[in-house]
DNA sequence: GGGCCTAAATATAGACGTTGAATTAAGAGA
DNA sequence: TCTCTTAATTCAACGTCTATATTTAGGCCC
């Protein structure tokens, strides 16, 4: 009965095995393909160690070997050193930007690659949320992410995690609260519980905390740094990444702003383009003229607005100015509570908005003395919140890959801290 | 050369053996006498491996043994157990408020209990910090520090840590910026650099977060949840805790309230006492009258305020009302941003403020549903900053507790996470 | 092609800490 | 004094890592 029963061995040379086994996989996980040399340069454990960690990860099958060793460009003397590889492809991951308008569901590798996609757009334009039972939308996000696993010709069994994004702050549970906008619990019909019908892992999370994600993985920001991802859909949301990791609290409502209704010149956590819409409508209603006269003052759109300025129409670059003020002192509030070193605009408009963001950082100026923070626009364009939903789901992946392993179980009975 | 180079050792059974020392001290440190039994249960080790570690943490002077088993009401049946008590007399710390004011200073124990105290007062009322300079400073900071030693009968030797905390952003090199605000410079002039004239192991840290320390040891909140210990002084400043750990930035400013000039019904980062003087004097000169013009415009302090409004002087208790809706609004975007569970009003004139806290509560529903917010007043009054001093200090020497150790080195390598 | 060189992989012995079971110890009650 | 119960101690077995010695794999040179 030695060395068996998987209650013991609290504090014995198997879990020193784990702990290494598991040092290892992070040293390799999503990384360049290393040989043993290097990982006993990284790890600080011995050759014989080393190797046999790698064997055991590679049958589990994270690893390949890649016999061509002796990489081009190398110099070469002696035994050329075996290499291994993650691999990527050990399973695949789907994330899922659960908007209101629009779900997009893509399939990826464990290294981010996107292998499939799968589309579901409603109307555009106003958005009721009464018209979609929870029952239809449950529907809808299956039917993208079925259609992005044909795509990627993958099938149920191919998926390792599932993380759906949706517009709404999202609980330890995966549950929004309902009642106090009908938006939130519209967007999430209980969409925790879609992954047991195919007996997926499922996580449900804020939209906005998946934008962190993405940039945090995109590399924008310096590891253990702090940033917002100020995500501009229909209100604002911000993902908040304090000292590299994505702040969640346990009722969902960290980066909330409900609050901005009390700070002065936001007055309310509408995003930028409603107030776009808004103050080009009413100076059309008080006899504004220019390019956005064309468009009627009840057809006129944000993106109209982000166009005729980046065309010079005084109007718009107006109305751009007060937008930008309106930003500026959002940062404030994030950057000077919370002393980030970034703030970073999402959304599917953010890449229209560089000239804004060029504005509010003068703005911002006025306001604080925070020379350091950089306000910048995402790179990621409207693909910010699904790309943070794979990034999402490929970390619970690994967070679960040596499950079945002792050390989890130890992990979670809070022998090992973190 | 087997076994002794420390170099060496990475994933050795005594890397082991040492991650399962420091987890029985995390476990005994300042806790009640416990069993080797108890242990056994809370760790899953072995009786033998526990036993061997308790005699090693013994000899190290962390824990002592009491023979006198067979606690009381513990009914005895069989061989009674030894028991191992935590010595909080291991070493002793320092903690220290060296506000604008006053420089407050006690000796402590590692449980925390203070066993001597010194104290530099300045000229009560307004303060001017360039009459100071900053080696004075530094010299009534060890005055302060000499006086508590000797009043617990301790000598330089004895000290573990000392932990100075001040009223201004403290980088993570403990050093505050100059030029922007000239208290900060003025209130920290490199007093980081005075532990090393004795050879103490110091630290400088902002008087909200220690506050916010204190609040957390105090047991307020339960362990894991988030809260914002709001220090009432000249200005606001916030200690922010999330989830369980205290937000430091590496520049200092989180918890940083100059953004309140932002927040609509709140314009600075002025604390109460500042309104209410100033809301008071306001008032009297414009023909206010009732209990405050007793004093006279010039005269009238906050304390007279607080004063008046308990007693139901109308003037008084409307005065407490705007302030209330400030605190209120403050609080809204604090909790509102962060999803706090709790805010504690913290300070010297804290203890006075619970009926402004109430008002407070009440308004705050009015702006935000957070029905599970807890608003509340610190039990710890003017030495909320010196006690989270003190549990700093005492952190500090648990965190430096096995140095010289491997794990130390380990950790510091990043071999081990956290 | 055979020797030489280098660096990687493998094999083997040694050390250490943990487990788990057997043994001894310390009190209380009959 | 004997028995009962629970703790502490002892010891062999085991697993992992380290450290050293040995083998292997490929260039390079003659």
């Amino acid at each position: 009965m030695r060395g068996s029963a998987e209650g013991g061995q609290v504090g014995s040379p198997q879990l020193m095995r784990r702990l290494n086994t598991q040092r290892v996989l992070d040293h390799v996980w999503n990384g360049e393909p290393v040989t043993a040399s290097e990982l006993i340069r990284e790890t600080g454990l011995t050759r014989a160690t080393v190797l046999a960690l790698c064997r055991e990860l590679a049958d589990q099958g994270w690893l390949g070997v890649l016999e061509n060793s002796r990489r081009a460009g190398a110099y070469t003397k002696g035994r050329p050193a075996l290499r291994y590889a993650f691999r990527r492809d050990a399973c695949h991951v789907i994330g899922v930007d659960a908007g209101q308008h629009r779900i997009s569901a893509s399939v990826a590798d464990l290294g981010g690659r996107e292998i499939g996609q799968g589309e579901r757009a409603f109307e555009p334009g106003r958005f009721d949320p009464d018209r979609q039972s929870g029952q239809e939308r449950r529907k809808e996000v299956l039917t993208a992410i079925d259609a992005a696993l044909d795509d990627a010709g993958l099938t149920s069994g191919d998926v390792g995690a599932v993380v759906l994004g949706v517009p709404a702050p999202v609980d330890a549970e995966g549950r929004s609260p309902v009642g106090l906008n009908r938006f939130w619990g519209q967007s999430n019909p209980d969409l925790v519980t879609l992954g047991a019908e195919r007996g997926w892992e499922c996580v449900v999370e804020n939209d906005a905390n998946l934008a962190a994600l993405a940039e945090l993985d995109n590399g924008a920001a310096e590891a253990d740094s702090s940033f917002a991802a100020l995500l501009s859909g229909e209100r604002f949301g911000a993902g908040l990444v304090l000292r590299g990791e994505l702040l969640r609290q346990p009722r969902g409502g960290a980066g909330e702003l409900g609050m901005l209704e009390l700070v002065d010149g936001v007055e309310s956590p509408e995003a930028l383009g409603h107030w776009a819409r808004h103050h080009a409508r009413e100076a059309l209603a008080s006899g504004g003229t220019g390019a956005l006269a064309e468009y009627g003052q009840d057809e006129v759109q944000a993106e109209h607005v982000f166009g005729a300025a980046r065309d010079g129409d005084p109007l718009a670059l107006d109305i751009v100015d007060r937008l930008a003020d309106r930003l500026a002192r959002i940062c404030v509030v994030l950057a000077g509570l919370l002393d980030l070193d970034r703030i970073v605009l999402s959304g599917a408009v953010a890449p229209a908005l560089s000239g804004l963001v060029e504005a509010a950082r003068a703005k911002f100026a006025e306001y604080l003395y925070a020379p350091w923070l950089d306000i910048t626009v995402s790179e990621l364009g409207a693909d910010a919140v699904r790309t943070g939903a794979v990034r999402c789901a490929v970390e619970q992946v690994h967070a679960r890959a040596l499950q079945g392993d002792h050390v989890s179980s130890l992990l979670a009975r809070g022998v090992l801290r973190a």
